[in-house]
RNA sequence: CGGGCUGUAGCGCAGCCUGGCUAGCGCACUUGCUUGGGGUGCAAGAGGUCGCAGGUUCAAAUCCUGUCAGCCCGACCA
C-alpha cells in the first residue's frame, strides 16, 4: 500500500480527552477514531492489526479442533427469558423493539452467544456419537457498559471470540478445556502479548473451573495476586492466602478492660474510626449474612474486605446474601453498623486475622454504641478446631503481601487487563434450553459446556498500552499494520524513487506487508509518523545511501539504523521479517 | 447510578470572572516560492450557527435557566 492512497489521519498531538496510553496513541498513530462513548471505527491501520489478531486467533482454534460458525448478533429475547439472564444482564443487556406488521419483535443485541448456541446444538445434536464438538465464531458483541471507558479497553460494542464446548463427560470437558488453554497460550504468545493465567471463581464445576488470561497492565481494571516465587496466580475473588489457623491468644496482662463508648450515627469503620480516633485493622467488622436463609456474623479485619464466595464455601450454604435490616434488628438488636461479636444471637465465623486483634473496635450490638478494648478468649470466644487452633477461615479478599497458598514466597498484587477467559460451564444452559444426548443405553443426558472468550480489541489495545515508548507504538512482528515502512526520503529524486519502488515491489513479492510512504514531506515528517505508529522495521532510501549502493535498516527497537548493500536489502529484510513471525 | 470537570475551526487552546468594534493563537489544510536525513522558512488564503434551546439586556462566546454530549473518580461489569 501506499501511503498517499491510504487513509492515515496522524496527530502530533495529544487529544485533550484521551487519558491512557492506548487511547492516545491509537488515536494520534490514525488506528481508531470515536464515533461516540464507547465505540470506535477502525481505521486501515487499526484495522490491518485487528484482523492480523483474528487470523491468529482462527489458526490456532482450528489447531485446536474448534470448528468456525457465524451467529447472529441480533438474538430472540425469549432465549434470554429461558435461561433467566435477563435479570442477571440486566441493563447490560442491549434490548431492541422492532414492529412487524402489527406485531411486536422484541430481541437482543447479543451480549455472548452461550444461548443461541445452545439452543443451535440442542435442535441439531441428539448423540453421544456427535459429541464432542466445540464451536468458536468471531463476532461483534453488544454490552451497554454503565460507563465505558479506557479509549478501546471498555466500550460497548466489541469483537469477541467465543467459542463453547459440548460433551457428554467431565473427561471430555477437561480435555476440550485444556485444548482451549493451550491454544490461548499459543495465540498470546504469537500476538507477543505478556500474559498471566490467574485462577477465576470457577462457578458450578468446582476445582480449576475458571483461568483468566490477564496482560499485567497498570491501568488494567482488574486486581490479580501473583506469587513472587511460584507460578500461583488468581484473580482478586479468587486467590487463596496461605493463612493458617492459630492458638494464639493475648496475653491477659495486655487485655484492657472493655468500654462501651457512645459513637453516635457512626455505623460505618471510616466514622467509628474518625470518632474514636483509631485505625481500621484494629476493628472488629461484623457482617450478618443469611447462609440458605439462616443469620451468621462473619467477622473480618476493618481494613479487609469480606469475601462473599469464601464465606460461602466456609458456611458450606448454596447461597449467602447480606441480611436485612430487620434481621440484623433481630440478631444483634441494634441498626445496621453496630452489630459485634460479644453477646450476638447468632453463629459466628471469623477470618483468621481477627482473633489476632488485641483490645479490639467493634460494635456494641446497641445503637450509637461501640466497644472497646474487646479481646477474644475473654469478651467472647470461638470454638477450638480438633487441633487445638482456633476455628477460623480465609474469608477476605488476598491483599499484597498475604502469604501464597502454594509456598513459602508472598502474593503481590498486580492490575491487569483481562483479555481471555476459560470456563467450564457445566449443564447450566444444556438444561434450561434442553440441550441433551442419548448415551448408548438411549438414556437421555444434559451435554456438559464449556465457554472460551477472548476479546480481540482488547488484544491490539493491551499491546499499545503495554508496548510504546515515547515517540510511539511498538508493534511485534505478527500484529504490526505493517511489517515495514520504506521511506524514500525525496520522492522528487528519481534514482531514489526508482530504488524505492524496486523494494516495494520486490518486498511484496516476498510476502512482506509493506507500506510504502510516498509522501513529498520532509525526512522529519515520516521518521516521526513511522515511529508514531510503531512499524517493526523501516527502511530508508535516501540520495547518498542509494549513490554509494547502501540501504539503511532501522528496527524499531533499536536506536541505530544497521547498514546494507542496496541489492541485498529485500533479502534480509525479508528473512528478518519471517525470523520475527517464528514462536 | 453518586461525585467532579469540560464543550469556541480537523487537533490543542486563549477569550468568559468584569457583556461592547470584524471572536483570536499554535499546529494541520490550500496556493506560490523555499528547503530536502528527525515535524524547514517566507508570503498569501480558506475554514466558526462559540454544543443546543430558551431567558435577561440597547447589546451575550461572556450573565441566568434548561438540555445534550464528552472526559475523570467511585459503584456496577455473564
Amino acid at each position: 500500500m501506499r501511503w498517499t492512497k491510504s487513509f492515515i489521519p496522524t496527530m502530533k498531538e495529544d487529544p485533550s480527552d484521551a487519558e491512557v496510553p492506548s487511547h492516545r496513541l491509537m488515536l494520534r498513530a490514525g488506528l481508531i477514531r470515536q464515533v461516540m462513548a464507547g465505540a470506535y471505527t477502525y481505521l486501515p491501520l487499526g484495522l490491518r492489526s485487528l484482523h492480523k489478531a483474528t487470523n491468529i486467533i482462527r489458526e490456532e482454534m482450528d489447531r485446536a479442533g474448534g470448528v468456525e460458525i457465524q451467529m447472529t448478533a441480533l438474538t430472540p429475547i425469549d432465549l434470554y427469558e429461558r435461561t433467566d439472564r435477563i435479570k442477571a444482564f440486566g441493563n447490560v443487556l442491549m434490548n431492541i423493539h422492532v414492529s412487524r406488521g402489527d406485531r411486536r419483535v422484541h430481541m437482543a443485541l447479543g451480549p455472548t452467544h452461550e444461548e443461541v448456541v445452545t439452543d443451535l446444538v440442542a435442535k441439531h445434536i441428539n448423540s453421544y456419537r456427535q459429541l464432542p464438538i466445540t464451536l468458536y465464531q468471531i463476532q461483534t458483541k453488544f454490552r451497554n457498559e454503565e460507563r465505558p471507558r479506557f479509549g478501546i479497553l471498555r466500550t460497548s460494542e466489541f469483537l469477541m471470540k467465543d467459542a463453547y464446548s459440548f460433551s457428554t463427560s467431565l473427561e471430555q470437558l477437561n480435555e476440550a478445556y485444556t485444548a482451549m488453554y493451550e491454544a490461548y497460550c499459543r495465540i498470546f504468545t504469537r500476538c507477543g502479548l505478556s500474559f498471566i493465567p490467574v485462577e477465576a471463581e470457577s462457578g458450578p464445576i468446582g476445582g480449576d473451573g475458571s483461568h483468566e488470561f490477564m496482560i499485567p497492565a497498570g491501568n488494567g481494571e482488574d486486581s490479580i495476586l501473583k506469587c513472587n516465587s511460584c507460578n500461583y496466580g488468581a484473580n482478586v475473588e479468587r486467590a487463596d492466602t496461605g493463612r493458617k489457623r492459630s492458638n494464639t491468644a493475648t496475653a491477659s496482662a495486655d487485655m484492657k478492660p472493655m468500654t462501651e463508648i457512645a459513637t453516635p450515627n457512626a455505623g460505618s469503620i471510616e466514622a467509628v474510626c474518625k470518632v474514636l480516633k483509631c485505625k481500621p485493622h484494629r476493628m472488629i467488622k461484623t457482617l450478618i449474612f443469611k447462609a440458605d436463609g439462616k443469620p451468621v456474623a462473619v467477622l473480618i479485619r476493618g481494613d479487609h474486605d469480606a469475601n462473599e464466595n469464601k464465606i460461602r464455601r466456609a458456611l458450606g450454604a448454596k447461597t449467602i446474601e447480606l441480611a436485612d435490616e430487620h434481621t440484623i434488628l433481630t440478631v444483634t438488636g441494634a441498626p445496621v453498623g453496630f452489630a459485634g461479636p460479644v453477646g450476638i444471637k447468632c453463629d459466628i465465623i471469623a477470618d483468621h486475622d481477627v482473633p489476632l486483634i488485641a483490645n479490639a473496635v467493634t460494635g456494641a450490638n446497641k445503637g450509637d454504641a461501640h466497644l472497646v478494648n474487646v479481646c477474644h478468649g475473654r469478651d467472647w470466644t470461638l470454638p477450638l478446631a480438633a487441633d487445638g487452633t482456633w476455628q477460623t477461615f480465609d474469608l477476605r479478599n488476598a491483599a499484597a503481601d498475604d502469604p501464597c497458598p502454594k509456598c513459602d514466597s508472598k502474593l503481590g498484587l498486580v492490575h491487569g487487563i483481562e483479555v481471555g477467559h476459560v470456563f467450564k460451564l457445566g449443564t447450566k444452559y444444556s438444561v434450561a434450553l434442553d440441550a441433551g444426548y442419548l448415551d448408548e443405553k438411549e438414556t437421555k443426558h444434559p451435554i456438559i459446556m464449556g465457554c472460551y472468550g477472548i476479546g480481540v480489541n482488547r488484544i491490539i489495545a493491551g499491546l499499545a498500552e503495554t508496548c510504546h515508548d515515547d515517540n510511539g507504538l511498538i508493534w511485534p512482528m505478527t500484529i504490526a499494520p505493517y511489517e515495514v515502512v520504506i521511506c524514500p526520503l525525496n520522492v522528487n529524486e528519481t534514482e531514489v524513487m526508482a530504488e524505492a519502488e524496486r523494494y516495494y515491489v520486490e518486498l511484496k513479492a516476498a510476502g512482506v506487508d509493506v507500506l510504502f510512504d510516498d509522501r513529498d514531506v520532509r525526512a522529519g515528517v515520516k521518521f516521526k509518523d513511522a515511529d508514531l505508529i510503531g512499524f517493526p522495521i523501516r527502511i530508508v532510501l535516501g540520495g547518498k545511501g542509494v549513490a554509494a549502493g547502501e540501504v539503511e535498516v532501522k528496527h524499531r527497537t533499536k536506536s541505530d539504523p544497521e547498514k546494507y548493500p542496496l541489492a541485498d536489502g529485500v533479502r534480509i529484510v525479508a528473512d528478518m521479517v519471517r525470523a520475527a513471525k517464528q514462536v
